[in-house]
RNA sequence: GGGGAGAUACCCAAGUGGCCAACGGGGGCAGACUGUAAAUCUGCUGCUUCACAGCUUCACAGGUUCGAAUCCUGUUCUCCCCA
């Protein structure tokens, strides 16, 4: 099985390519090949921002290729000066182990690693730089590239004013190192990246043409930025992880269902496997009705299960519907109480006990020192003025009184500020 | 080492003895509109039993004054110029 499709028409569709180096498109068109990208695990979690890297790997194992996820245990270790302002803090081995396992463990989700033609391959530079002498690595290394070629990179020069370390300035040579590691151990001689790490990888490849006199490939995906020019990957309450843990399932489908129109279509493109015809298809039908926003569900969906599974992503769906589908006090009523706790899994929540509820409690404090849902008394007030809190569903007024009547199924209440904000208070 | 400028709420930034919880902008939150969108309009954005009331707040510590973010003293930090 020596078949592959064209990979970089394959990109330059969904609009992955930024940049590519000479030559790689007809390595690539002869046969499975072997391309790697490096993940940095500053987190025991990946984001969605690391999405577009992951996706990159996954688009490269369906084209028929072979996969090769580096965790960088090493070069964690030492900070990469690309698109940073300042230096960087450096974390403690145990730490970097530790979020190297989960980080493999995430990246097994979107990758096969257990495929017989194409099995995707998890890789630690760590492994290969442990015992690697700081001797040993400038005479090995430093030897063939100079100064000059290092100070030439942007990510060096743009830190010139500010200052940089030998540390950082040395990192180029320190992933440049894993490329030529690779290409000796593995056979891999394409590295793939963002297009913020071109310089590195070019590093790479002119160490593998130095030491070796072999050939290397790039391939470069362009910046992700939402349609309003803000950092994709953010949302009003920070980093969305794939970590179920950290973002919860519910808020990883609301985070990308919540797409405008036009990211919605570059995120089908990018974080989709769907063919060309369907992706496109999608994107006129949305284009017809966008008031449906068929295509944010179908987006989100899709990158929900691949994520956190089927069942994850249904429960994620059961609870956007009775959020947002025009729920009402007696859809809330309906709910047995282990669909109250899978659907609000992903919703803040707190506990009160129940002689509180039973001589009642003003909605003002309800809403704050009671569960916290609000900063300050101040602030729940402001907030009921507004008209913009709900108890089941149904707007409050300030001098609403909660009791056990407002239960339901005997154990829970609803809380909701604005259309997106909720909080469910249980019965201790 | 010498000289100068400055530190104000989440960010930027006014204010230079009482009318300052502190103009304005950004951001954030909410309401209307809508498609859980964008754009737009409106309101809110220190705390408190929201009251033209009280309390905490304008780098930090003291002081002057009936009264200070605003004046004085000291401390810490930042920036600029000269050497």
């Amino acid at each position: 099985m020596n078949t592959v499709r064209d990979h970089v028409e394959e990109l330059t569709w969904r609009g992955l390519l930024h940049d590519s180096m000479p030559g790689t498109r007809e390595y690539l068109n002869q046969g499975p090949v072997s391309g790697y990208i490096g993940f940095d695990p500053t987190a025991d979690s990946l984001h969605v921002g690391n999405m577009v890297q992951i996706m990159m790997l996954k688009h490269f194992q369906e084209s028929g290729h072979r996969p090769i996820a580096l965790v960088g245990g090493a070069t964690g270790m030492v900070g990469d000066p690309s698109g940073k302002k300042s230096e960087r803090n450096l974390l403690d081995e145990e730490t970097l182990r530790h979020n190297q396992r989960c980080v493999g463990d995430q990246l097994a989700r979107f990758i096969d690693f257990g495929s017989r033609t194409r099995p995707a391959e998890l890789v630690n530079n760590y492994d290969w730089f442990k015992d690697m002498g700081f001797l040993r690595f400038i005479r090995e290394v430093g030897k063939h590239i100079s100064v000059g070629y290092m100070l030439a990179k942007d990510s060096v020069k743009n830190r010139m004013e500010s200052g940089i370390s030998f540390t950082e300035f040395t990192y180029q040579l320190v992933q440049g190192y894993d490329f030529y590691w690779l290409s000796k151990n593995k056979g891999c001689r394409l590295q793939m990246g963002g297009s913020d790490q071109w310089g590195n990888i070019t590093t790479g490849a002119e160490l593998i043409r130095r030491m070796d006199g072999g050939e290397a490939f790039a391939l470069t995906t362009p910046l992700l930025t939402k349609a309003d020019g803000s950092k994709f990957g953010k949302s009003e309450g920070g980093n969305i992880w794939l970590d179920a843990a950290r973002t919860s399932p519910y808020k990883y489908y609301q985070f990308w269902v919540n797409a405008t129109d036009a990211d919605a279509a570059r995120f089908a493109h990018i974080f989709t496997v769907w063919p060309r015809e369907r992706v496109e298809a999608l994107v006129a039908e949305h284009a017809r009705a966008p008031h449906l926003r068929q295509l944010q569900k179908e987006v989100a969906a899709a990158i929900t299960v691949m994520t956190h599974g089927r069942s994850e992503l249904d429960a994620a769906l059961r609870a956007t519907e009775i959020l947002f589908g025009g729920g009402t006090s007696e859809a809330l009523g309906s709910l047995s109480e282990k669909q109250w706790l899978d659907v609000f899994d992903g919703v803040p929540q707190a506990e009160v006990p129940r002689d509180a509820l039973s001589s009642g409690v003003p909605i003002v404090d309800l809403l704050s020192e009671r569960s916290g849902f609000l900063p300050s008394k101040g602030e729940a007030r402001r907030a009921l003025k507004e008209g913009s809190i709900s108890v089941n569903k149904t707007r409050a007024e300030e001098g609403r009184v909660i009791g056990t009547d407002d239960l339901i199924s005997g154990r829970f209440i609803l809380l909701q500020r604005g259309k997106k904000n909720y909080f469910l208070l249980k019965l201790g």
